[in-house]
DNA sequence: ACACACATATACCGTACGGTATATACAAAT
DNA sequence: ATTTGTATATACCGTACGGTATATGTGTGT
């Protein structure tokens, strides 16, 4: 890896959790150089400008943060386990989620709904991306009768929803069991549509 | 109403939407200035810091997101038709709070939950009062054998979370049949813990 | 109509923001 | 060891931020 690639993997490692707490516009360059302990020159040696850093921050706090569940997912063999998989994984891991700042999706959709467009429209692009996930796995278990013949669209949708909500009022509340139950609700719903 | 107090109100109306959409950083002097077609001098005449005009930016935008709804609430006589009423109004008014910039809730609980501890501690309580609200209803209903015997705390926790994960994915992916379908599903629910 | 209190505007301040031109330091190839 | 390309630091710029001291304007009671 060449030098200027390796400092730009650290200034975006450095920083992301920055940017997923304070946001876009209440992160600073005096942020990113105190975090990073490199000046501006070097930032602006490796980044157009704070706005691809932000980018490039939020990529890195989604893979951050879906990377383990999807391997978990990877090692199931049917799609109520895949399902199972990656709720059980908010069950146990949200606290590293909560001490990045919270959902990254979430955060930065709020943050970039005005004005943002490059950040913006990547985070839509991440949730459709996530969707298509989740989608695919309910068509396969639907195909293979595995699993009831649902609204996929739907349900798959109303997951993503209350996942995002519930990560939301637990932070806020700092009451993690509003995830916890709400996934356990997930969970016996994933239930009642198996069909073995 | 004497002049400051106007001019106060005036201040309040015209800058909430842009402090919902923009976030406390966000919202610069400039644009309350802009908006409300005052000057700086005028604005700290009638406020502290640009804080507490966010401050009461929030509450107007709750207030305005909600006073509509209590009144249907109100106006229902049994648990279930209360709930009915909450639910169906965001299906109905889902517009003019995507216009407002979304969920004031969802927005500063985002935005302020990294350092603006005056804002935050006024989210918590404003979920908290929401959250008492619909416990209530809840408490009533199972009391009076409207309702069967839920976990009332899960039960108002998961809807909380519902709807606001909602508003973001709707709002986020411009899709209102996200909301309108979790809603949906909410009210099946309801009537899924009808007694009568 | 006048005086007074108070509301609003003007003019200004220090700071720190995002960004850039340029100098220095460094690592790799010869 | 010297050169050379490139990565990083230094020093600087214009701007606009939040905030304030002070002047001007304005509605109200007498």
């Amino acid at each position: 890896m060449i030098r200027s690639e390796k400092t730009r993997q650290l200034i975006i490692k450095k920083t992301a959790s920055i940017f997923n707490k304070k946001g876009y516009t209440g992160t600073y360059l005096s942020d990113l150089t105190n975090a990073t302990g490199l000046t501006k020159g070097s930032i602006y040696g490796n980044f157009k400008d704070k706005n691809e850093v932000a980018l490039e921050a939020f990529r890195y706090n989604y893979k951050f943060q879906t990377e383990q569940v999807l391997s978990k997912i990877e090692k199931e063999n049917n799609s109520a386990n895949k399902l199972l998989a990656f709720l059980n994984h908010y069950k146990t891991e949200f606290k590293p989620i909560f001490n990045n700042g919270g959902c990254a999706i979430l955060n930065t959709a709020v943050d970039a709904d005005n004005g943002n467009d490059l950040l913006n429209k990547e985070v839509i692009k991440t949730i459709h991306n996530w969707h298509q996930k989740i989608n695919l796995i309910l068509a396969d278990g639907v195909k293979n009768n595995e699993l009831k013949n649902i609204d996929i669209e739907t349900f798959s949708y109303r997951m993503i929803s209350l996942i995002e909500g519930s990560i939301l009022l637990a932070k806020t509340l700092n009451k993690p069991e509003i995830l916890i139950n709400n996934i356990d609700f997930l969970i016996e719903e994933i239930h009642q549509i198996k069909l073995d």
